[in-house]
DNA sequence: CTGAAAGCGCTAACAG
DNA sequence: CTGTTAGCGCTTTCAG
């Protein structure tokens, strides 16, 4: 592989120039630019990025970290991070976390090691020592979906709380009056928030007597807890489940139990399952804009790798407004 | 950050003493061992992969290159492939080919550009050329699901033929005679033996007049090819898919022509859909084991980086029997 | 505007 | 068994 010093031999020129002609081309003449443009040329020069990363105590990889990376929400979103890094000339380099705060800790101490630009983070921890772990890597950090309090870290999410009250008011609307929320867990900030929307419609509409049980944000528990729910004696006619991987553990204990959806039980969840248009029941939901969360956190993360200086700037936050998407699984109550 | 020359002067050693003590921990005594890495400890010293990279010429890096990265059968993949490249100090990092030659070549070029320490591909290319350039990256590649003709490759794949085999017997069994077979392009090595699976499953069977449509691999064509068959004056009573999305969009225009499946016709497919388990109908399918194939695919390249003298084995070949899954989209004829 | 020089942090002969 | 030495390929002052 040609180096700079080939190119700088060829071009009657030395390495510095060379290295200045593709870093900033204000600094040389014209005349020796071309020179050295077409000397790499010939020479199919391409710089080292491990060098360059060395020199600079930076690479061009951004890192992405999950909770986990099998979830089909985050391949969408991957693939618009991907294709806007690329663009930047970035690359991703993608871990996982286990939704878990060591672990999460573990591979981003592993990332900042790889001199990563900045990162991508889903965050699953909580507390001062987490917070001032994060700070001392002193890396640009986006967050995602889950906001770390006391952080102070770019955020991007979706409105939860919005999201449980519209597919709760849709279902107030079509006559429901006992809803339970299949919930996320009430220590995750996004499973907080999207109790606190459930309970706050509720109220508003007069009702004090509601149930929320805990689904961990996974199928087995919340197909477990459905199986409770819809075995006691006055179970519910409408249910929210707080994720999708929830609502199709709670489908499919209403298919085992012989319970008819929405004949019987209307469902509605939060976050849309992959080809939920081809299904049946078709689910209503809440969805979110993935590819313009992706390009929200990408920017925000580009621009502060980009603007050094910009370290000072507050953090800035975003959050989308969730689009309702009717669908067969949510029915008018007693019709 | 500390350097490897904090941790020797620290222990009183040179720093390539520090440097065998972790690579080499055998060519350094017990004693000055233990005190380097009591220095390395005390200092908190962590290698700085850049410096090793440019030094190896090779980083720790395993590149991913898929077509598609929002498919969810990648992201199971690379749950699995993300946790064996961790446990070996690897990190992976992710690329989309958008399933053309020529970007697919580009991004490796990159990747390769990085010192990565080898690819696990999904390849969409062809050709001579083709091969000479993979090949020229001189690194160690394994290729997953399209096998690269004339290249010399390992490679992993679930067994085609037999799954189109599968499905096709299966609905044989049903008493289906009209089965058409949705296809994958025939210039994609899985498109032609999908095909060739089919062919003979039903030649074998004694049918000779039977109708492959190309539906491209993609949901769209998909959808307008089954919207034409299934209008025809003598339409198929049973469909083989040759993947998922393909599956999906043949059911979406059975949905919007009104025709009841499995009732008027059967549907079967090749590869697993998310949560297929709690959607009506549920498909009748063959799957591939994922993790097994995730795991023989990042053996392989492991075993490959880090035996440079393997170059010249043979490359190795692993074809995984797919599992049938009966599921509520395939009924018997007539009954 | 261009070049010389110093080094980023680490590894790997080669001596000792 | 350990230290010396010479870079890997690039960037970046600092002079000229």
């Amino acid at each position: 592989m040609a180096t700079i010093r080939d190119v700088a031999r060829r071009a009657g020129v030395s390495s510095s120039t060379v290295s200045l002609t593709f870093s900033d081309a204000s600094r040389v003449s014209a005349e020796t630019a071309k020179k050295v443009r077409s000397a790499a040329v010939a020479l199919g020069y391409r710089p080292n990025p491990l060098a360059q990363g060395l020199k600079r105590g930076r690479s061009r990889m951004i890192g992405m970290v999950v909770g986990d990376l099998s979830n089909p929400f985050f391949g969408s979103l991957l693939k618009e991070v991907e294709r806007l890094a690329k663009r930047s000339n970035y690359n991703i380099i993608v871990a996982e976390s286990e939704a878990d705060q060591a672990q999460e800790l573990a591979v981003l101490s592993h990332l900042a090691d790889q001199r990563i630009a900045g990162c991508l983070l889903f965050p699953h921890g909580r507390g001062a020592a987490y917070v001032e772990t994060l700070n001392e890597f002193d890396l640009p950090i986006v967050t995602l979906d889950h906001k770390v309090e006391g952080g102070a870290f770019d955020f991007v999410c979706s409105d939860n709380r919005i999201a449980t009250s519209m597919l709760t008011e849709h279902l107030l609307r079509l006559g429901h009056r006992r809803i339970t929320h299949l919930s996320g867990p009430a220590h995750f900030w996004t499973g907080a928030e999207r109790i606190k929307g459930f309970e706050h419609t509720m109220r508003s509409a007069g009702f004090t007597d509601f149930d929320i049980v805990d689904g961990g944000y996974m199928a087995d528990p919340a197909y477990a807890e459905t199986m409770r729910l819809m075995t006691r004696s006055e179970r519910p006619t409408a249910i929210v489940a707080a994720n999708n991987v929830m609502a199709l553990g709670c489908l499919a204990a209403i298919k085992d139990l012989g319970v008819r959806c929405p004949e019987d039980v209307s469902l509605a969840a939060i976050d849309n399952v992959p080809w939920n248009s081809v299904i049946d029941p078709q689910l209503t939901l809440v969805e979110q804009d993935l590819s313009r969360l992706a390009r929200i956190a990408t920017s925000y993360l580009l621009e502060r790798i980009e603007n050094p200086d910009i370290d000072a700037y507050p953090p800035r936050e975003t959050v989308l407004t969730p689009r309702l998407v009717v669908g067969t699984s949510t029915k008018r109550y007693g019709s």
